[in-house]
Parts: C-alpha cells; sequence; structure tokens
DNA sequence: ATCCGATATGTTTTATTTTGAATAACGCTT
DNA sequence: AAGCGTTATTCAAAATAAAACATATCGGAT
C-alpha cells in the first residue's frame, strides 16, 4: 500500500497551475508557440490555448504573453511572471515529492 | 495565491482510498447499508455500489463485508480491515493538510 | 410459499466532455 | 495586394460519463 498525491496552486478566481500546465508552459517556453507544445504533447490546439487563456484569465498579470500575425505569424513566450510561476511551483513540486516519501515511510 | 492538494492510498492492484471513498465508507459504518450512505451523499446506489466493490477487489483483504437476504434485506459493515484502513487514512489526510498548510505559509 | 428490503447487474437514456473540421483575424514580408 | 503561419473562435460530431429504469438474487420472518 502506497500513498499517491497531487498539488497546484490556485487565487480567488481559479486555478492558476498543476502538472499539466506546467509541462505545458515548458514546452511553450521551448518551442515559442502554443500550437508546436500542443503538437508535442499530443494534446488538441484547443484544449492547449484554453488552458493557457484560463491561466492568463485569472493570473493577477498575465502569465503568457500571446502575439499574433507578423513573420512568423505569431507566438507567445513566457512573461516574467510565467517564468516566476513556474519556477515557484516546481519547487512545491519537490516537497510534495518528499512528503509523500515521507507518508510512505510511515505506511510500511 | 494558495496551493490545494489531494492524497489517496493504491496498491499494485489499484486505488483502495481517497477523500470521497472515506465519506462512503463512514457512512456506510453508521448507517449499516449502500443503498442508505449513498442516498446521504445525494449519490446513486450503482456508483457507491461500485466504489465499494472495487475497493474490495483492491484491498488484499475485504475493507467491507456485504450481506444479502435476510430479515432486513441484508446490509454492509465494515470489517476489521475496513475500519483500519479509515484510521490510517484519517492520520494520512491530517498530515496532508498541515503539509498544505506549510506550504501556504511559503506562498504569502 | 410469499413478502420484504438490501445487494447485484443489465439495459437504456440523458448529460457532459472531448475532439475535429472549418474559418476568421492578425501583422510582417515580399 | 497576396502569402505565410500562428493565434482565436465557432459549430457539429463523436466519445465518455452519469443517471434512470428495470430486474434478478438472496435469506430470514411470517
Amino acid at each position: 500500500m502506497n500513498a499517491k498525491g497531487n498539488i497546484w496552486l490556485e487565487n480567488k478566481k481559479g486555478m492558476l497551475i498543476g502538472p499539466g500546465r506546467m509541462y505545458l508552459l515548458e514546452l511553450i517556453e521551448q518551442t515559442g508557440s502554443i500550437k508546436s507544445a500542443a503538437a508535442a504533447l499530443k494534446m488538441s490546439y484547443r484544449q492547449a490555448w484554453a488552458m493557457v487563456s484560463d491561466m492568463n484569465k485569472n493570473a493577477a498579470k498575465p502569465i503568457i504573453q500571446k502575439t499574433k500575425g507578423g513573420v512568423q505569424g505569431g507566438g507567445t513566450a513566457l512573461t516574467p511572471e510565467g517564468k516566476q510561476l513556474i519556477k515557484t511551483y516546481k519547487k512545491v513540486l519537490t516537497k510534495m515529492d518528499s512528503f509523500v516519501l515521507k507518508i510512505n515511510a510511515t505506511l510500511k
């Protein structure tokens, strides 16, 4: 018998980030677009776009800056707040992992 | 911004208990039947029955003892293993709660 | 043997989510 | 003005999940 857990960040407006959104943000940062990040995660563009849109709607300051048109058609990049959010959340995830390990030690 | 979390117990066969199943087990213990527990939780009997059935299927030893027929038509009761499982899980939940509180303190 | 009330399960219907296709909007480049 | 590639949004279709309904089963009591 072992424990598994999940943890995420919210504010009054709604959910900010969880494991799935973190993966998506990281890929957006790497690839520069929602489209290619979605493809890399094998999820639909629509779903990825909805996630990003929801995060931006909920966050006090935008997490992601999206640009439309232009030479490459547009793209998206993380704002400083977005990068900070990932950083913060990763720390939380790390602590969560060791917490779950600790719990499992007691369940032996 | 604040953290929220979830935690549950599994084994190789599958999930054993999480928040929802705990509520259900507690009500089964109080009421003596899946039917009335389901009614109290406003969930369908079918769903409650499936939960209990899955728990029993996954657990090494049965969590719940169900009896069919008889003077009251039957009923269900927690086995000692079931009572122990609730106890164990509640401790885990308590620790989880204080862990999330600690995380939130760092997010201030 | 029949009734009762709960467990047990199948079938059907309804509701909700997810997906896919299609299209518009945008702005830089040529 | 036309082309490009991405963001942005709508709409119908498909897939999943949930609910509702209907029976069957069981065993003690009468």
